[in-house]
DNA sequence: ACGTAAAGTAAACATTCGTTTACTTAGTGA
DNA sequence: TCACTAAGTAAACGAATGTTTACTTTACGT
């Protein structure tokens, strides 16, 4: 008898998949992908694939779901040492920029594949990337703004400004660093001249 | 003999066509999209596409650059009469999302087909987006910022927040209008309490 | 040593897609 | 009227796709 929830053989060759569709998705898009360029990419044929996961979606999902687990721990990890609540949210900012800008493959899948082109995998993918930006819903409610400011759109703005930053990166000299700043540095004070501010 | 550069027949049905894939595009996507969908929509088949549009590229960049004229037409009539160079971007910024969030089927092409995931076309639709977020760059060097801002920095930052909306538009109950005059607030002064500004 | 089950292969399946081809229809100019 | 041509159809083509099937290999528990 086997240990329950255990597998049998040690080589767990599904992760090698995961991390090979992460690859190919956060490169070319899911639909650009075949199965048979993923198996292959491990040195399998399409059918081994069907072996660890039930569907092409399905492995989407995989990617998805580990792409949240791991930004999220990251992003947990970089902001939970500093007190200053602006610092906080550009620390984690920077930190989200990080993982998307670099070439990390589970990271850019976030942005890349839109939940609203996977159709029947769509709600799943919509509840994972929700649960990541509960954590900036936390942020965000922890500024001192200004009263009655609609945090809810605050939220939006700002993941939409640095999820899309994987579209343009690269062309100017700016880095992450610089790029959180100016974005933490534009939410807390704005950028016009103080001589040209008003209501 | 026919006058040169003028189509014989006065249907010309190539418009029609180029509205249906329009539509279709921004609401499925360009690789969820068929051709025969297309002609289908126009009550032809699909070999019927072919006598106007060469190929399924062809087709998706004269959708694209249609998208770009209307929504440069539209920008520049909006902020023409206004003298205030922060009130000239709210009205920019307002025009642009009430063309992307609207059911507008060309302004949503442009956020919705990634020009990175149609291959060969892309060149082609990137020179078209640069053509349009030209216009942005002159609304936002004319803003009064404080000195050494990064405008491109700004302007990719504020595309990218307004890129995004369609992805979360109708959840909350924010109008163009409030996203708008929010965006534009925050570029200029900032959210943070007075009190907690600081550099 | 043996049986079992996971892991993998090779090949086919059933669609679907963009595109092409051969043919038909209909409006236009001379 | 008649030739010409744009517009459109029906059908097929060829390639690619996700998935399944039948079969083989291999490691592990007993």
């Amino acid at each position: 008898m086997r240990a329950p929830n255990r597998p049998s053989r040690a080589n767990n060759r599904s992760l090698e998949l995961r991390d090979a569709a992460a690859h190919l998705f956060a490169h070319r898009g899911y639909d650009q992908t075949t199965v048979r360029e993923i198996a292959a990419a491990c040195g399998m044929t399409a059918g081994a694939v069907y072996v660890h996961f039930g569907s092409k979606h399905a492995l989407l999902i995989a990617v998805y779901g580990e792409a949240v687990t791991r930004v999220t721990k990251r992003l947990a990890v970089s902001s939970a040492t500093l007190d200053c609540p602006w610092q906080r949210l550009e620390s984690a900012v920077r930190a989200h920029l990080e993982a998307v800008l670099q070439p990390n493959d589970y990271a850019r899948v976030m942005t890349r594949v839109l939940p609203e082109d996977v159709g029947e995998a769509k709600i799943e993918l919509i509840a994972l990337r929700d649960r990541y930006e509960a954590l900036f819903r936390a942020l965000i409610t922890g500024l001192p703004l200004v009263p009655q400011t609609d945090c809810g759109l605050v939220r939006l703005l700002l993941l939409g400004a640095i999820n899309w930053t994987p579209f343009w990166y690269g062309h100017g000299g700016a880095t992450p660093r610089d790029i959180a700043h100016l974005t933490v540095t534009l939410l807390r004070n704005g950028l016009a001249q103080p001589s040209a501010r008003s209501l």
